[in-house]
DNA sequence: GGTAATCCCTAGTATTGCGGTGGGGAATAA
DNA sequence: TTATTCCCCACCGCAATACTAGGGATTACC
């Protein structure tokens, strides 16, 4: 059981977008810089972002990406679901056919799990996560390691 | 985010084990059988489960897999962790050093995630999910359908 | 209007791990 | 002695992941 890199490269690039959107659009190229993030893979990420409406493109210079919802709308799961298509631990997708049509032994187990993590995932949401304390601690960190913050507003 | 059949083949293996070693020492073959699962592949996740003291193997005619501790001694965690190795959904296998050395934007939230799911799967023993009614019912339909159960424990 | 910055899209590619196969043993009950 | 079982190891195909490459659109600024 694992998560992919897919889900934690996008929750974490919500969260530099939440962090730092008050200066104006972050650009993908910023938060590649200062998350350590492909500048491609994330576009492909932030491709499937927008479907969902989690966040908005603005195109040309000076522009970036923009939460679509506050932050306080906006869910762990949201995000995860949004790029990472199965969330789901069981293997027949919640039908109950994953044994010759017939729910198999430990169908109902793993359906509690999902359920678990699910709701663990959507009971946070991007706002809370953005205002821990470990969480400001680290973005100040990166944003003085790469000079962002205020001067991106004056530069934009 | 997902579970590997991996864990789920194990565990559901490992229910058989639960609900039918009141006859015996379970084959591989039987379990292969009736819960659609390659043998070879079978054989693989019992060495892990073997290894970590879940299941000890009797060999020779007549032999099979028996749980090596009480089932309500092991839990689904104890299962999945055995044969998947990584349950961990932090990249860093927890260190804390997602990032250039230093812990990333959302370090402690997969930290939270991957303890809820240990946890949640931590509280159910084997012998809780074998007495759920849905699996009873599952397993005596398995059961009729191979001819196992009671007339096993005759040809045994 | 031109230019540069940005988003946007599509097509690749290397690696990894999962799920599965095959074959050849060693132990042991009958 | 033989059949049955566990046990061990090496391999293989496939799909998905993580990533690269390149070529557009759109738009702020001069």
């Amino acid at each position: 059981m694992k998560l992919s890199t897919k889900g934690r490269y996008a929750v974490t690039a919500m969260m530099d977008l939440a962090l730092h959107e008050q200066f104006g659009p972050v650009t993908l190229a910023d938060i590649s810089k200062c998350q350590g993030i492909s500048l491609s893979y994330l576009e492909q990420l932030f491709a499937k972002l927008r479907k969902h409406d989690l966040v908005t493109g603005v195109r040309g210079p000076g522009g970036g990406y923009r939460l679509a919802q506050p932050p306080e709308k906006i869910t762990v799961a949201d995000i995860v679901t949004a790029v990472d298509e199965n969330v789901d631990a069981t293997r027949c997708k919640g039908k109950g056919n994953c044994q010759n049509g017939a729910r198999c032994l430990t169908h109902e187990l793993w359906c509690d799990l999902s359920n678990q993590i699910y709701n663990f995932l959507n009971s946070i949401t991007l706002a809370q996560l953005a205002a821990r304390p470990g969480v400001r601690e680290v973005a100040e960190r990166q944003d003085r390691l790469h000079s962002r913050n205020v001067s991106k507003a004056s530069a934009a």
